[in-house]
DNA sequence: CTCGGTGCAAACTCTTTGCATTGAC
DNA sequence: GTCAATGCAAAGAGTTTGCACCGAG
């Protein structure tokens, strides 16, 4: 997602293009596992962390963040909806995180009710714990 | 769950067996949805809401339990690890909870990771909210 | 120019911790 | 009888809110 969509993004939202929300915004969508309030703000060097909070707040209004835990780590995580089908395993032993390929939802259907994402967590043992 | 078998589960894993901790596995055991840990405090009269935090704490640990954010609710949910096999789909309109049965993750394997269990959620729209 | 967005600080809520007491084994 | 578990109260994190100033549209 370039700056250009991020833009238009927001706008079709009805929120303001500011270089907090766009900053935001980038560092979510180039991230690769999902991230707390915390760590956002550290990566928005001169952003209050009140703004991060209300800016997490409107996106996830907007459907565009989701907030997620992580079995087995601690606090909440945000990520962007549209990342949110990159699916992945979690060891019980080491918490470590491996991201798979792998979708098996595809072409599910439930009665009553349209589909438009979803999300698959794995747990078991990775090859190093599992011995 | 029995009684009786919630007794064998925490001297498997060295945790004393409590009255407190009895009731707790009793009401994560017996809801139909993830709980917070107020809302089993609430359900736990008598019980101090630091103890329940400290119950959930080893029930975490042991992987009894397992932490849980519900997209667009509030708050941090516990549920039984054992209940974690139900799915549900959430609605993006009205945040409403429907479980469902289907469960396309059978027989699905990931390189170098032994799966021991999985959770799903589906995003979507229920029938009165995709009109 | 206007009104939503932001920064700062204070308030609030949720969760954890210290310590004395209780109870399971 | 011993040591883990609990209750209470106080401390600590994480999150939200009030208000004055700023800046996108």
């Amino acid at each position: 997602m370039g700056v250009m969509e991020m833009n238009e993004l927001l706008q079709s939202c009805g929120l303001k293009c500011t270089k907090q929300r766009l900053c935001i915004l980038e560092i979510l969508n180039s991230a690769d596992k999902p991230l707390t309030a915390e760590e956002i703000h550290t990566l928005t060097p001169g952003t209050a962390l009140s703004t991060v909070y209300r800016i997490l707040d409107k996106l996830l209004e907007k459907n565009i963040v989701i907030k997620t835990t992580i079995p087995l780590s601690d606090g909440i995580f945000y990520e962007l909806t549209a990342n949110e089908h990159k699916h992945f395993a979690i060891c019980l032993a080491c918490h470590k995180l491996k991201y798979i390929d792998i979708c098996p939802i595809h072409n599910t259907t439930v009665s009553d009710f349209t589909i438009t994402g979803h999300k698959l967590e794995l747990y078991g043992y990775c090859r190093e714990c599992v011995k």
